[in-house]
DNA sequence: CTGAAAGCGCTTACAG
DNA sequence: CTGAAAGCGCTTACAG
């Protein structure tokens, strides 16, 4: 990393405006600021000049004078077509309403989300925001004894103190289920991901637990990754099935998947007629013609919202911990809401 | 915004470190820098007790001082299911890469972009990248006087000094209207965003330019939007015009409007014996089995790339202006590369 | 209403 | 190798 930044006419400080308006370097800061008395024509003269120039304070000095950086840091991942885009842009907007500045905080992958976490102190923000990883209690509480506040999106936080809000994937799950019995159907399948991965366990577990509580058997299926490539792999193991021995009712722990399976089946199997398929995100490809899925919309808006008052409250606290809060590890979900389409049967 | 921030046990520093490892102030800095001489055991003694207080320096401190923040300010707008996020993601790991952070500036609209250009001035960022909105000469200005760096992606910088980098969009227009004029096609449809969206504009152009040299005629529809439902909506008009004066060549400006098309027309036109389609963006969607469309994909890596080779180069130059520099407003361009799918004729 | 001074938390010459 | 001091660019009491 060459840097070598000189000191060029870049540099133009408070000073050099507070010099060209003839006023000591003091005012001009006060005519920024608005706290302080000043002479309103004062004022007006110091913001023309500054404005000629070219200046405007410098918000790191600013900071580290207030001991505030109005900012956040947001820990994401690779934005993939991808629920993760949206939850992205929900959040950036609910910062930047906040007058708030996301700091972003990039990970290739899962595992690089701790050494971000750590990473993210030294820059003194309001807080983070974690939507990518798991979350280590050891560094959940380094951020939280810094006053700093701390909210995990679709993951535990795992820390009392922390914030986190999540879908209540179990009963999704459940809700699936209940569904698919009702319609009669018998052989159970879940196309799911990783065995590790959170979300869609918890998914695949509540559907399954469900399923058996009504004496009836099922089936899972873990992909490496979650992906519309996945899905249609799916599609052709399903496929290779003898026709007397395939399942009859899908739930894919996320949309990806279900689109993947669903073209991977096009033609040769008809839905819902021969199978049923009930997928989770409602990505806005699966309200398209191709495919009209059944599926999960998380309440996005929801959870950020939440997210939102989390952190108001966090601030009026002044970073002391909520007294108030009957500490489930600081979970709180939200209900994923069917959205039924066709790829299940209409009289529900 | 209340903030009511107190200095609280948060706040902790490099004094309260060299207090506990009963060294000076200064030696704890170099044992973080690096640079300046420091015994390695002392070094390491200060490095365990700052782990055990759980303290790292402040970036907002040392920025200050060395005077140069380790940011980029990146201007983003909604991450739709749309081509955005993917730019985001390149862009953010291209930076991350770097060492740097990014700094998001997140826009509702294309006309908050100003506003956002001009905040980001207060942040002494290494400089700035615009993948939203449209930059007026006189903000860039701003940002490049400063000394920072100023890259816009798929959109004009407006100043001789910036760097821009965009698809060649004439060109992936006059390609799409020499492949369907090749076909043997000859009424010739376009549909595109509003009048005045830069790059789908130049697309159009580009494609009617070529169409026109051949003597043939060629209509555009311009949209509000450029979503799927705007493409639907084409696909009505399309369907309510009788059908001898259907066209059978359509150019959609990017893949939305196309694969909305497509849905609007299945089981109606068959494609592409009725009727060649052409998009732009190589959406993932585009490649799923019920679309296959044909489309041009913009090369983000190399986009990404040459903007990371103008952001070292400004580095070393340290700011001033590149002489070698044939400042052709700073605007350079990539070729499209045409994907062939299912909606065009095979035999090109 | 205005200015001089202290101080935010660091880094980096400069002495020792 | 270590420490005392100056200074980064601001904001905010404190005097005038």
């Amino acid at each position: 990393m060459t840097n070598g930044k000189s000191k060029g006419p870049g540099s133009v400080t408070s000073r050099d405006v507070a010099k060209a308006a003839k006023v000591s370097q003091a005012l001009v800061s006060r005519a920024f600021t608005g706290h302080g008395r000043i002479a309103p024509e004062t004022r007006e003269r110091i913001l023309k000049v500054a404005d000629d120039i070219g200046w405007q304070p410098n918000a790191l000095a600013r900071s580290m004078v207030t001991g505030d950086a109005p900012l956040v840091a947001v820990i994401t991942t690779r934005l993939h077509f991808d629920w993760r885009a949206q939850v992205l842009s929900h959040l950036l907007k609910a910062v930047q309403e906040w007058h708030l500045k996301p700091l972003l905080f990039y990970a290739e992958s899962d595992d690089q989300v701790d050494r971000l976490l750590e990473e993210s102190i030294g820059w003194r923000t309001r807080g983070v925001i974690v939507t990518a990883g798991n979350v280590q209690t050891k560094r959940a509480e380094a951020i939280l004894s810094g006053g700093r506040f701390f909210a995990a999106l679709n993951r535990p936080a795992n820390h009392p103190g922390a914030f986190s809000i999540a879908t209540d994937n179990t009963r999704g799950g459940a809700t699936a289920a209940s569904l698919l019995l009702a319609e009669g159907r018998r052989r159970f399948l879940v196309i799911s991901g990783p065995q590790d991965s959170w979300a869609p366990s918890l998914r695949a577990n509540g559907f399954m637990a469900a399923i058996r509580a009504q004496g009836e058997a099922v089936t899972v299926w873990h992909n490496e990754t979650m992906t519309i490539e996945a899905g249609k792999d799916c599609a052709s193991a399903f496929l290779a099935l003898p026709a007397g021995a395939r399942p009859d009712a899908v739930f894919a722990t996320n949309d990806a998947l279900a689109l993947g399976f669903m073209d991977g089946l096009r033609g040769k199997v008809s839905i819902p007629d021969d199978l049923s398929l009930i997928g989770f995100d409602n990505l806005p490809a699966s309200s398209w013609t191709p495919y009209q899925l059944t599926t999960f919309e998380q309440p996005l808006d929801e959870m950020v919202s939440r997210i939102v008052d989390y952190v108001n409250l966090h601030q009026q606290l002044d970073g002391r911990h909520d007294p108030t809060r009957t500490s489930d590890n600081g979970l709180v979900h939200c209900s994923p809401k069917i959205i039924l389409r066709s790829t299940t049967k209409a009289d529900q």
